[in-house]
Formats: C-alpha cells, structure tokens, sequence
DNA sequence: ATAGCCTGCGAAAACGTTTTCGTGTTGAAA
DNA sequence: TTTCAACACGAAAACGTTTTCGCAGGCTAT
C-alpha cells in the first residue's frame, strides 16, 4: 500500500526544506534549475498530487458547491443536478450533493454541515416543508456569513440572493391560453397546494387565461393534490363527475395519472379529452400518448444557477448586493396527448 | 456579515489559551467549572462550531464519500444515490457526486481529483468507455492508496474490492424462462454491445433460459443497440422483419421504444406481442401499457454499498483482504405489456 | 517542614500546504 | 579590499483544530 506521498517526505528524501519543494514545484525562479528539476523529477515519479484538504485550509476555499434539493429521484432535479456539474467542472469545482426530503429540518441539518468549511456556496431548492414554515433563517444565516446562496425552481421572496427560476405563471398562461384557442372549453386543472409556490403560480397562470378569455373560474374543475401518493383518487373524482374536454397539470405525475384514469374510465387521450403537463421528463416523452407538456430546460437552470453562484465567488471583492433573478425561457410541446381540432 | 468565529479568537476574547477553549467545549475534565461554563456560553452567543476542513486534516478523515457515476438523468443511478445519501446521512457522511458521462477520460480526472483528501472512499459504478477500455489502474491506483472503493451494477473482475450487483443473469434467465412458460415460442433479445457488462450477462441468461428448453438461438431474433440515440431505426428492422411473438429488453428504454414501434406497425402489445423489460423505472411504470420488468432495487443497492464502504471505513485496523460481493435480489414485476396466455 | 499529588491551565506539535522574510554565499564593481 | 547585488535556499507563520505534555500553585500526608 503505497500512501500519498507529502511535501514533507519528498524533503526529508531529497534533504531540502519544504519551502524548496513546494518552490520548485511551482515553478519559482527563486529555485536553481539543478534542485528544480530534480525535485521535479522525484515528485513526478512517486506521483506527488497536492493534498486538497489541506489546500482547502489555507486558501480558505473548497471549490465545492453544496447542492440541497428536496429529492434526487426525481428527473427535474436530477437535470439540474447535471447542469450543475457541467459549469462546476468545468470552472474546477466539485458538488457535494444533500438530500432533504421534503423536510425543513433536514433542510437546515444540511445546510449547516455544509456551512461549517465543506463549500465555498450553496446552491438550492426550497422542501416543501421550508416553503410551508416559511422559515428562512437558516438561509439567510449561511448568506450572512459570507457564503453565497442561489435559489431554483422553488424559490421565496423572504430571503435576499441569486435566483433562476422559470415564469411559471406565463408558462401555465400560455399552455391554457393554447387550449382555449384550440376551442377547448371545460379545462380542469390538476395542481398542488398553496404553499408549493411554483404551483400557486401555474394556478394563477391558469386562472388569469380563463378570466383573460371570460371563461368563469370554476372551482369544481380544480382540483388540488396535497400527497402525491394516493392522487389517483381526487383525480378519478374530478373526471368522472365533471365532463371536461382538456386539462392541464402542473407536473408530469398529475398529467400521466389522469391520462390513464382517463383510460379506465373509457375516455380516450387525446379523442374525449386532452392533457397538457408540466415538465418535459420521461414520462411525458416516453408514455403513450406522449404528453404535451411546459418543457423546462433543467440543465439550463442548473448551468445558470452554477454559473452566477461561481461568478459570485470569484469576483470575492466587495459584494455587491445586487441580486439578479434569471428567467429561464419555458416552450409549450405539444405531442399526443392534445388535439388542435 | 458575521464571519464564522473560531477558537482563537474565542480565547482572545475571553483572555484563555486555544487549548483551554477547545477543551471547554469538549467538556474536558481538566478545566474547571467556571471557565467551562463561561467558554461554552460564550460560544453558543457567537454560534461556533467547528471548522470542517480543520478537523478533516488533522483526523485524516473528511467523512465524505465520493461517488462517480456515469450518468445522474437516469432514474436508476439516482435511486441508488438517493440509498448511499440515506446511510450516509445515518452515519454522518455527506456524499460528493461526480459524473464520467460515460467517459474513460472524466472517471480518471474525477477519481484522481477527489483521491487527493477529498474523500474517504469511493463508491462507482464504470463508465462505458472504461469497460471497453478494461482500463483499471486508476481504481487500483487509489486502492493501493488505501482508499476503500465499492462498485456496484457495472463492475469488473479485474480489481479487487467490494462490489454490490445484482445477478443480472439469472434475472434474465427468469424473465425468459417466464415468457417461454407461458408458450411464448419467438422472443427477441433487444440489448447492448457485448462490452457493457450488465448488457452482456442479461443476454448470456437469454440464451440459457433457450437452451435450457431446447429452443435454438437465432441471431436474427437479437439486435444489439450501440447508441441509444437511434435504436429506434434497429428494433423496428427486428420488429418489422421477424413476427415475433414476445420481446425482452435489457433496460426500460429499449422496451418502451420497442413497444412505440409496435404500435406503428400496427401491433397490439400485448396482445400481439409481449414485452418485459429491465429495470423498473418510471417509464415501465408510467407507459401505457405498463411494462413488465425485472426490478432492480435501487435503493436497496445504494444502502448496502454505502454500508460496506462505510464498513470498511470504520474498521479502520488492519483491514481485512476478504471483499465480498453482495448480490441484490431482483423480481419480476408482470403488468399489461404481457399476456399470460 | 518536606515530599508528593491533585487541579487548572498553557505551550507546542501535528495535519499539509503556501508565502513572506531572512540569511549566507558568491561574484562583480568600486 | 571592501561593498553590494543577485542567487539559492531555509525558517517560520498562517489556516483551525485536537491532544500531549509540562508546569505552577495549593493541598494533604508523613
């Protein structure tokens, strides 16, 4: 078992100090070019490689990146995640991946681990919990602190930093309004509770086309799933009792889950009635029909997000407070799932 | 901004040494009541806690597990990472996440980067690239280092270590033998190039369940998929040239796709053809008709490997040459895409 | 009174780097 | 011969911890 080899060993074996080491390593001109090239020659063949941890102490950055995301398994957040990684690599960063699972207390538990020297800043999404308590101190403890924070997709007005979010009222707007313009006339909505801000946005999206087109708002055909696990049934509910001719979802689940209640109940997709959805992910490209959905472009998100977070810490100098919000641009699919009769 | 305090200015504060702080808040006996109590409550006013990156270099241990991945948009990988951040997370380790994307190149970069101190231990699944390559030195390398490394799923013989998988063989073997019981007579094999590991043992089960029931092997019934970019252009050349009667498929995609195809060509699935396919994702789950499938318990695979890592970690002694290779079972999960004549 | 023993604390080393500053030797210029 | 610069290198501090060891003072027991 060979171990790493150090500064200290290559000196003690070469019978110089540390600093002419770490010197010729780094190329300094203080250093003859005879012992340069001879410690050079002896790190390259026992395979000297810097110690991270140790770099990380005295420059007093990690080149980490602390992700916090509600879920992984989950194809948005895996997404983002990718495009994370992709600006983190190539700017010589890594990312340190925490799970909250919907929950505020892992939430914070993360973040404050992860405060404590593991990253130079975070990256994150709200749990649905935090967005709930509408607790955002340990937020903002973290940013107060020096580290910079970039907030996505479930995002909050309370706490002051980078954010890149999608327009998810336009976005849901514009999926309604292509309905209505279709000659749709009875479009349900299938969203989420309140609180879970991106879906009170793409509720209001929905209710501001209606309204925009003097269709009444109409809450029998809304119907709002607070536990993803047993949808099935408020669906199945909200089909067979209304006859409506399309509905929108705001998530893929949602949208997928009536198209086969839909089925059971001998309704035909996109015949008897058509589905638009939420999120370009693999269930709407791969189910049958494919679902017409909002794409958003996670690995954009997730790009930007890691680029302003990266920008952030390189300019270090006196921070400005001037926080930007970035707009990723959503565009409406339409495949199977929707006629344009 | 409220910097993070540390111990020395702590003891400057309260006109102790650094030793005297530290050992306060370690609730050493060496120092007395008073000054104990003084020096913890002045650190919980001022939040202190301890610097990570500090501790990792003085313990030689950062509690860190570095997992390399090739992919993270794949609904499989992130099961499994979401089962290693669980036992991580039980046992006090963050997860660091990098992705090869397949490539040879990437997987050393990433190994070799997070080798120096970053991590404890690795936890990787191979790259596509590294298995046609049957390069392994970088894996041996940081072994040798006395870092401890567990593969999982796309493993090899040719390093030494940990390895979790499932008995990709033998679950094929089952599905086959499944189709072939139930009197389908011509089934086709939609699956990888032999270098992929997994790819390779689920067609070697396929053509044991045949002989296995005397039904000869037709290489006409088996089409191997290079890029999964356009498959879709082979399996229809299958599906349109051969009238098989049943379908298995190494992994969700190709079964759904296989399934799309059939559809075009005016088959019913599953009435004209059957199809099971591999890995119970969303897609098996979600497509209509559902897909039967062999179940690889993600999470179940991510939890054990974090565990023996961690194991490993912990043992710390002499460690032990023994490695083991934990088989995670699988099951056959039957839905609609399958008739049971 | 003296030896010995607690008690309570500080100094310093260690982890592995980088970097500033100091210093001894050499050679050339005055 | 003296002076000074350039050269080549080492000592030490710094990052933030933990821990070993040493030491001073007060106390008890002989």
């Amino acid at each position: 078992m060979r171990k790493k080899v150090t500064l200290k060993q290559i000196a003690r074996e070469l019978d110089v100090s540390i600093s002419t080491v770490s010197k010729s390593l780094r190329d300094s001109h203080e250093i003859s070019e005879d012992t340069r090239l001879k410690v050079q020659a002896f790190a390259k063949l026992y395979n000297y490689k810097p110690n991270n941890i140790a770099l990380s102490l005295k420059n007093k950055k990690t080149k980490t990146i602390g992700i916090i995301i509600p879920e992984i398994v989950h194809h948005f957040f895996a997404t983002v995640i990718s495009g994370i990684e992709q600006v983190a690599n190539e700017n010589g960063y890594n990312v340190i991946v925490c799970l909250s699972d919907e929950s505020f207390d892992k939430e914070v538990i993360n973040l404050e681990m992860l405060a404590n020297g593991s990253t130079d800043g975070f990256i994150m999404s709200l749990s649905k919990e935090t967005q709930l308590k509408k607790d955002f101190h340990h937020i903002q403890e973290v940013i107060n602190q020096g580290m910079p924070v970039v907030l996505f997709d479930r995002v909050t007005n309370d706490v002051f930093c980078d954010k890149v979010i999608i327009d998810d009222q336009q976005a849901a707007f514009d999926a309604v309004q292509f309905l209505i313009e279709h000659g749709f006339k009875k479009i349900a909505l299938i969203t989420t509770v309140d609180y879970v801000s991106v879906g009170k946005l793409r509720t209001d999206g929905y209710k501001k086309a209606l309204k925009l087109n003097n269709i009444e708002v109409n809450d029998d055909l809304i119907v709002k799933i607070e536990d993803i696990e047993n949808c099935s049934i408020k669906i199945e509910n909200l089909i067979k009792s209304q006859n409506c001719d399309a509905v929108f979802a705001v998530n893929e689940l949602f949208a997928v889950t009536a198209i086969k209640i839909a089925a059971k109940n001998k309704l035909k997709v996109p015949e008897d009635i058509s589905v638009i959805g939420f999120t370009d992910g693999i269930i709407s490209q791969f189910s049958t029909p494919s679902i017409s959905t909002v794409s958003q472009n996670g690995i954009k998100m997730g790009r930007k997000a890691a680029q302003m977070l990266i920008d952030r810490l390189e300019l270090e100098d006196e921070e400005d407070e001037h926080y930007k919000t970035e707009i990723i641009e959503t565009n409406l699919i339409i495949r199977e799932s929707t006629t344009t009769k």
